[in-house]
This record gives C-alpha cells, sequence and structure tokens, in this order.
DNA sequence: TTGATATCTGTAAGCGCTTTCATTATTATC
DNA sequence: GATAATAATGAAAGCGCTTACAGATATCAA
C-alpha cells in the first residue's frame, strides 16, 4: 500500500541515497534532481517512515514533555509555553503521561530506554535525588521543571517561600488564626507549601494549631481538584473556633472554598496558589507561579543543548508572586 | 553506551532471537532461559530500542491523539477519558498538538504519513469530508472525536441542539431579546451554536437582532477565552437595549461575562456551553456535553479495532444536556 | 526401541531508512 | 587543452530489532 524509498528512487530514475539527500535537505543534490525525486514523492503522497528514519540516523527530531495525570491548569500553562517554542523548530512535541497508578521511577525508565526523543522535558514530575540519579544514568538530554536534582538542568519554584509569603501576609495584618486548604499527603508541592505556612507562624511566635491544616478526602488529582476545597472549607468551617483567613494550595481548590463559603454566606479572606487564567476574573488572590515562562525557558534550554555542546548547568529558582484581588479585600493595610 | 540485543544475547549465551522472544512474551522460551535473559537484561538497563523494533514489527504499540491546541478544558476531558482507557493495555498514549498557524491537513498528513502510532484519535480537529477523505487515504487507523466524517468512526456531539435547547430554555419564559457571546469566525463549532440559537428564535417567529450577537477580539484559543467573555459582556450592556438573557459558546467565556456583569453590578441569566468542572462550584448553568464519556468510548473503539476485524462503522451523535444552576435562578418557570 | 509430536532455540533474511566512501560528471585555473 | 578542484550521484554497509524457517532436543505412545 505505502510507498518506500526504493519505489520512489526506481519511479525517479536514481538511487535510494539521493532521495534520502532529497527528504534531508542535504544540499548535495541538484535542483533538477530534487524536484524531479519531490515532484513523484508528492504524487504518491511519499514520506519518509519515522521509524526507519530514527533507527538509521539515532535522531529522530521528537521533544516528549512528561507530566503527571494531565488535567492540571498548571500543566497547561507550561505546556503552552513549550509549545511555543518548540512549534517554531523542526521538532515535534510529544506528551507523555505517567499514570498515577504506577511507580514513577520505572515508568521514567522504561520511556527512556525506548527511546523516541532526542529530549525530555519533565514538568512536575517529582523524585528524588537517588531516583533522578538513576535516569540520568540513562545518559539522554533532560531539564526538568518544578523540580530540582543537583545533576541537571532545571526551573524550580520555591513552594516553601511562596506560602510564607501568603501566610505572612495575613500575619502582617494581624491575623493570628489561619487555616490552610492542603492537597494529598504524597503531594510533595503540598507539603512544602504546608511546611511554609507553619513555619512562618512559629518566627511570628505562634503555635499553629493542627486542627486547621485540613484536605479534603478526594483522591483525584492528588487533591488538588475543586471538590476538595469544597469539603476542606467546609471542615473548617464547622471548627469551634473557624479560622479568620485561608492559604490555599490551589486555586482550583480556593474556587472550592468559596463555593462553600458562599454557600455557608460566610466570606473569609482567601488566598490561592498558581494563578490559573480564571483566578482573575473569579477575583482571586493568589501567588502567581511563572508556569508560561518555565515552559518557554526549559524548552528553550533543551532545544540550545541538543545542538551546541551544553556548557555549564542551569538551575534556577522563583519565587511566585503575591497577587492580591477581591478575595482579600476588605482587610485592613 | 547503550547496549542492543547482542550484548544481551552474548552475555546470556543465547542467540539474538531468544532475547527478542523474551521480550515479546512469546511463550516459546524456556523458564529458565527466560530468567537468565531477564536477569542480565536488567542487571544492565537493557531494553529493546523502539524505533528499531517498530521497523521490524511494523507496530508500535503507541495510540496519538491528536488535539488542536492544548489548553482547552474541553479536551482535558476527553483526553482523561481517553487516558483511562489505554492505560489499562500494553498500549501508550502520546499527544500530538495540531498548530493554529499551520494548515491542519498538511499537519495531519504529515503526522500520519511517518506512521508514528498503531493508530489515531482526532479530537476536536474539524476538517471537511473532502479533507478527512484525503487523510483517511493515509490508511491509518483512526476514529474522530467531536467531529463527523462519513467513511470513519466518530463520536459527535450535535452544536447545533445544543444551542437550540439553551436558547428554547430562555423562549419557553418568554424572554425575547436573548443576546449570545461566540467565539472566532473560523472556530466551525462556535459557528454551528450560533446557527441554532438563530434558527430556534427563527421558529419561534422573532427576528434576531445582530446586534445582539458579539465576540471579543482576542484570538487566543479561537476566542474560547475568559478575556473574549468579558469583552463581548462589556459590549452587550453598553448596547442601547442590552439583552434580557445570555447564551454563551462557552464556559469559559459566561466566566469572562460573569465578571464582566458583577463590574457593573448587573446580573442578567447566563447559560454557558461545555460544563467544564468549575462550573458546578461557580453556579453556573450549562450545556453538558459527554466529554469523558466520548474519550472513554473512542479509545475503547479504537483499540477493538486494532485487534479484531472491525465490523461496521460506529458513528454516534450527542445532544448536550441543560443543567440548570445558579446563573439562571429567580427565572419563572 | 522407534517414530511421531511437542517444545525450545538458532540462522538468516529482512524492515526502510542514513551515511560513508568511491566514482563520475562538471567547472575552474593556469 | 591539461590538471586540479568541486559537485552530484551511486553502491553498499549498517542501524537494532522481529520473525519465518529449520534444526535440535525432549517427551511419549506403541
Amino acid at each position: 500500500m505505502s510507498h518506500t524509498i526504493y519505489d520512489i528512487a526506481r519511479k525517479a530514475g536514481v538511487s535510494i541515497a539521493t532521495v534520502s539527500r532529497v527528504f534531508n535537505e542535504s544540499s548535495k543534490v541538484s535542483a533538477a534532481t530534487r524536484k524531479k525525486v519531490l515532484h513523484i514523492a508528492n504524487k504518491v503522497g511519499y514520506q519518509p517512515q519515522g521509524y526507519a528514519r530514527g533507527l538509521a540516523s539515532r535522531q529522530s527530531n521528537v521533544i516528549i514533555a512528561v507530566v503527571p495525570l494531565l488535567s492540571n491548569y498548571f500543566f497547561l500553562q507550561v505546556l503552552n509555553g513549550i509549545q511555543g517554542v518548540i512549534s517554531e523548530t523542526d521538532f515535534e512535541l510529544h506528551i507523555y503521561n505517567v499514570k498515577p497508578e504506577e511507580n514513577p521511577l520505572k515508568q521514567l525508565k522504561r520511556l527512556l530506554g525506548r527511546r523516541w526523543a532526542d529530549g525530555y522535558l519533565f514538568v512536575s514530575v517529582h523524585l528524588d535525588e537517588d531516583d533522578w540519579a538513576e535516569v540520568a544514568r540513562l545518559n539522554q538530554r533532560m531539564v526538568l521543571i518544578d523540580d530540582a536534582y543537583s545533576g541537571c538542568d532545571y526551573f524550580q519554584i520555591n513552594n516553601k517561600k511562596g506560602a510564607r509569603k501568603a501566610t505572612k501576609f495575613f500575619l502582617d495584618r494581624g491575623f493570628e488564626h489561619i487555616g490552610m486548604i492542603t492537597a494529598a499527603k504524597r503531594s510533595i508541592p503540598a507539603g512544602k507549601r504546608c511546611k511554609g505556612f507553619l513555619e512562618i507562624q512559629r518566627e511570628y511566635g505562634l503555635t499553629p494549631d493542627d486542627s486547621l491544616v485540613v484536605r479534603g478526602s478526594t483522591a483525584y488529582r492528588d487533591g488538588f481538584n475543586e471538590r476538595n476545597g469544597y469539603e476542606a472549607m467546609h471542615q473548617l468551617l464547622a471548627l469551634d473556633s473557624p479560622p479568620e483567613a485561608v492559604v490555599c494550595v490551589s486555586d482550583i481548590q480556593a474556587i472550592g472554598a468559596l463555593s462553600a463559603m458562599k454557600e455557608q454566606g460566610i466570606r473569609i479572606p482567601i488566598i490561592g496558589y498558581d494563578d490559573i487564567q480564571l483566578s482573575e476574573y473569579i477575583g482571586l488572590s493568589t501567588m502567581r507561579q511563572p508556569m508560561y515562562k518555565m515552559g518557554r525557558e526549559g524548552a528553550r534550554l533543551l532545544l540550545d543543548s541538543l545542538s551546541e555542546r551544553p556548557s555549564e548547568l542551569v538551575q534556577e529558582n522563583y519565587t511566585p508572586e503575591l497577587i492580591l484581588r477581591s478575595t482579600t479585600n476588605g482587610i485592613e493595610q
């Protein structure tokens, strides 16, 4: 059914080497020959087969972005940044999901071992140093976004600092009884944000109350979902002494929390986390993370390191920025 | 650096055919040999190379989901459905973005021509019959989700009917001056929804007012974005006679519209479109589309047709369901 | 024991390309 | 016009696997 390089060569009266050269933009083919080959190829709809090409040339021109369970708004932003950069090149972007049910290290090793791609971008994939080291040993070009490993390029955001900033905003305005809506225990970023939340309170001489740190029961997306925020907020409001303000580990949960408050006709200042695009329209105060930017820079770095000899490691740390909107209005400055 | 099947065969003292058999779960290898080979492979971290495998076996065990610009909440839901099904199998899901700047037909032909995947799921990729026919001629297994082509399996949602339903809700309650927030002109689904909106009004003996059909100026995501809804709503409110109710081609735009109303302290009943997860928490009335379901069914169908001989074509049409929430509250029943 | 059958393993021929190297055709240089 | 340099092409050897096919070994009934 489908044609091979041999068919094209035969029909064009040239050797397969020449056909190959035409498709590889090698300059070493005369304009006349190129035209002839291209004409025939177009007519029969020939295109070099990806697998054969990959095998013979040992490169694929594909970049794989590895993300955990798609459907997180955070990834979307990052992916958009990546996409923007990649689409300006000849590379192709494929997106690969690591499944939450299976050991991630195992999945990564399986993926990289297969050698589909010329380079990999890991977005929000969280492993510890040892595990990353094991992945790095597979010797593929990679850069991490939203995680760090000392032996590799990365772009990271400081989760602890972000949560500290949000909490500090309330502390500086005299609040001493602050709630936190966090996510699943296994979530590393949620853990760090929680830590920052507690840490700064202690620095202010307060003893954080455990009952004010809550998480909903839903495991979907590691607890980063609306329902979770909704449940958690109800839980907080049911407390003997409900919080005077709330810090949340994601915007999406904050939206659920807002809905819970509305239901009970209560309004407590709240700060989310991420600054997803919606938040502006909801009026949600939040910690902005440079998602798009990290995507762009990560992709750019990866692409560069594919062509040039990589020089030294690029390891950047960002701190989220506090964006104030209406959910924190009316608090005395 | 990396090992080939020859290295493993040599170290295990067997032929490469045997190593290959071990990795292909062929039963024709004794338990002892299998164990020996696996042990060595694990020790050195060997894994068959994807390209060589694909070339030799003419199959890849990858499914590619093709979506337009990622970052649309609609796709996310569909992808989740797809992902759920695929992850129960040995197949791998890759996601491929068609770029809005380039001719989609060309991109699809390029993608399929390369023959990366065993099967393709097209999600919300809109081509006309002739173009689909041209894609189909590439002879790859494919199923369409959220578009239709007579020569191929598909799962489609009737956009016109959806918009008719939403509009009818208002018409039946005596509204005669209804606004529509639509998206970019080039968007096919938005066009159909718009058509349904106008059509039913005429059936009710009304003459729809052109000035009540608006779109924001932002081209991002074909106009399916918050800003667009926000701008459009302001435009509607600035009219000499603003609408008494609004139908919107997406939830995300409705959220922008809500924000615009809030700014002006006005509250007009509004119905969105999609029923993204958020909408429940925002209290947005909307047209629910079976996104997750279509993803699941589409993936299942594709997978089935890869193993069994495909019987007859599966072509399903869904109609969105009207979900009433607080943005349509207070309307006399 | 013997042939028939079933089970396991190896040999070797591809899969459809890229790429080195050698060869031939063309052009430039004096 | 002879020689050197350059440009365009082809022959052929892989790339790292899969998979007929054939061969070897083990198992079993008679």
